[in-house]
DNA sequence: CCTCCTGAAATTGTATGCAAAAAAATCTAT
DNA sequence: ATAGATTTTTTTGCATACAATTTCAGGAGG
């Protein structure tokens, strides 16, 4: 008999990559707040790694525009001001409408019925009243969209913009009205992409990030006031 | 009399930076062509400085797209396929194009004539057939009018995918045709940004993209057979 | 001549050490 | 007591050492 029954090849992840990823998640979870200071000597005791590899994640968040690097006074998470979250969700709606133009073009019928699968998901949440698990959904749909625009640049510029994003998004705990629209535009996303209309689909994703916008740059203040 | 004649503060750049900074210019010049591998010990040679900075600049790089990371066998410089072209300049023109339309908005008076004053010096070189000096100013106008849309994420990354593109860019040796089209194309765009016309500016951009984006792929398939 | 093995050399991944800078604590003089 | 100076401690930046992995060279066997 040969010993070869395992397939599995034992690939060891770099030591950065699981330190970047971490340390990302943790700051987009909002475990590691805006402003907070990151001492290496803590960080590497939390992630069992080296003062190397734990730096290396930093310059990588630091590009990413997740963390602010202060020279010889180290790292701290960088602010989510409204400034930048206005910026960043204008760039993302510009993101979103060529991405939706693009899907509308190439994506399969398959995945279109993925999309709306995942719509229903997002739907049930939205009735139970559940935030969190609506969010989920809704951020799995506009990354599909993304996905199957076929643009892996664009992609990738996308999910990067939305992992910033994503840490300032727990805090608009929007009105039952936005919740509401917000739907009934998802909806709409839905039926335009279904019937691959390009015009419609850029108006709209266009329209609804601005929509969230401005529904979350109401919610920032008072929080900021918190 | 006091010894304070001197404000510099001889501020020090970190290594990594640096390093970044210097690696980022070999490769966008192509002085390291796509492809090439990285070798540690040879560039810390050539830079001056260790290991470990400048493998801080390589994860840096590789989240820009500017390098690939291959797990245990180094860095390489990422290639720039048709694809990946495509792809960059389908999401640039959509970033042009917001970028316009805030331009049209916000934009002084005195930063259009700044724009104005480029496209003419730009104009002078093309007369003169300098394909090099064209470029720079080409492209110094573009980043302006990013710039002038006071929208600093987007500029960040229209930034880092100029970068990109930039090293693809000596490839296309246009046409003088395809040239002359271009220039025609900078004065619409000139006309639409001081008559602040939004609706005109965002096609021209997105068109013009795309129209750079054709003569660069026709460009590029004689590049890779020589 | 080619393929496969084996070990040496080179290269990368990670940890640690040392020096410089910043922050904190202590002391001093008003 | 407090503002300022001075020392101590902590923290960061960079270099280097060591271990793991890959690559390369040479040789045995086909």
């Amino acid at each position: 008999m040969d010993n070869l029954q395992e397939p599995t090849p034992i690939i060891r992840r770099p030591l950065h990559e699981e330190a970047t990823d971490r340390l990302r998640d943790l700051i987009v979870q909002g475990k590691l707040a805006a402003g907070a200071r990151l001492n290496e000597r803590l960080l590497t005791a939390q992630l069992g790694v080296s003062r190397t590899p734990l730096r290396e994640a930093f310059k990588v968040l630091a590009t990413e525009g997740l963390v602010e690097l202060l020279p010889n006074r180290g790292a701290i998470v960088s602010q989510m001001d409204p400034v930048r979250l206005s910026e960043t969700l204008a760039v993302m709606g510009a993101l979103d409408a060529l991405a939706g133009e693009l899907a509308c073009a190439r994506a399969t019928d398959a995945q279109i019925n993925e999309i709306r699968a995942l719509h229903y998901e997002m739907l049930a949440y939205h009735a139970r009243g559940d935030l969190a698990g609506y969010f989920k959904f809704n951020q799995a749909i506009h990354l599909k969209i993304v996905k199957y625009s076929g643009n892996a640049v664009l992609y990738n510029s996308y999910r990067q913009m939305n992992g910033a994003m994503q840490r300032a998004r727990y805090m608009a705990n929007l009105s039952k009205e936005r919740w509401n629209a917000a739907v009934r535009e998802h909806e709409e996303i839905l039926a335009a992409l279904s019937a691959r209309d390009v015009k419609r689909i850029r108006a709209l994703l266009s329209d609804h990030l601005a929509h969230k916008l401005s529904s979350m740059l109401a919610a920032l203040p008072a929080r900021q006031a918190a």
